[in-house]
DNA sequence: GGATAGGTAAACAGATCGGTTTACTTATCA
DNA sequence: TGATAAGTAAACCGATCTGTTTACCTATCC
């Protein structure tokens, strides 16, 4: 019928209530009916509600890897695509930590995929921080972690508010500017 | 018979359930359980789950003036505390941000009082380091309330790594160490 | 052409939720 | 003493949630 086979559709609608209302706010048989499909076929491929929030997150978790480009530039690329997602009008924070708060418990699937995200961001900092040069490589791109980590809580409070994001690279740029470097040539890149 | 109010009970249990399991994972009988209260009793004091949402969140706000201490350390000092708030144990970010997060609707209370609470912290920060002399407090302002709202973000994933509260503080120096001053006079405080 | 796999639609089960109602108890105070 | 206010305990209501079951439908393929 479609172009889009049945776990697709499944998985398309679970993200999209799942990110806008929340995962708590949403139930199976919303998801169901958004998605097109009897709630039988959705528990066909997922046993319980607790493996569809996990499937979307996984679905969700996109494996980035530097560039070719500058890496002074993709960094702070990294903040003007926060503030993009700021301006769409249907950011509502990171889906990742949104399920952490929302199921609460630590044991579940979905906290460690969390973890295994924010890292995956974490790296990807610290691998343009290293090719700049970068002496604490790894400290830093911690802070420039928490920084975009600040500005997407803080929009999600302030609805949105694309200044924030604004803020946050200005604040990268500083403590980039800041960061000694191991040795003049790799400077300018 | 206690020396505790009824009302007290209530705000009591709401605030550590609600913080320490969730507003949406904990029901009106749990906490009236809690507080050691009829949940008529609680109905008679709150008129609705949401109007305790709000009361619990306006409890938890305690409206904070900056000290007579140097401006430079209150400021470093809000990181430390967060470091300890970490290590706690039972750190779980910041309730206003979840309860943003787990309400959703952005017409709720809950959602104005978040803003409020965040701002009234921004203005914190500003008026420090506007005593310091620091010629674009407002704009430093954000940035270091970004910075601490990272932080809680970045240990609600990582399982309240006390790490992550020193990388803030790390980088609140170096932002503060690299913004313009008024006058040399003000410098040293 | 008939078995099979995968789908639909809808009722159902059991639990939990927010909120109300009823009937009873206790303490205060004029 | 007796009215009033405030609290308790527990049943109850209707809605909603996750998950299951039943009965039926419809392609495809050997």
């Amino acid at each position: 019928m479609s172009t889009q086979t049945c776990v697709e559709r499944i998985l398309a609608a679970a993200d999209k209530l799942f990110y806008a209302k929340g995962i708590r706010a949403v139930g199976v048989d919303t998801v169901a009916a958004e998605a097109g499909v009897s709630k039988r076929t959705l528990y066909n491929h997922y046993p319980s509600k607790d493996a569809l929030i996990a499937a979307y997150l996984q679905a969700r978790f996109k494996h980035i890897a530097p560039s070719d480009a500058p890496a002074r530039e993709q960094i702070l690329g990294a903040f003007d695509r926060l503030e993009r997602m700021f301006a769409d009008g249907s950011f509502r924070g990171c889906p990742y930590v949104n399920a952490v708060t929302e199921i609460g418990d630590p044991g579940h699937v979905a906290a460690s995929i969390a973890v295994q995200f924010k890292e995956q961001r974490r790296l990807w900092f610290r691998a343009l921080l290293e090719r700049l040069g970068v002496r604490d490589a790894d400290a830093l791109a911690t802070q420039l972690q928490i920084l975009s980590e600040g500005a997407l809580s803080a929009a999600l409070v302030r609805g949105g508010d694309p200044a924030l994001a604004r803020s946050a690279r200005a604040a990268a740029e500083v403590l980039l500017d800041a960061a000694k470097v191991r040795s003049r040539k790799a400077r300018k890149e």
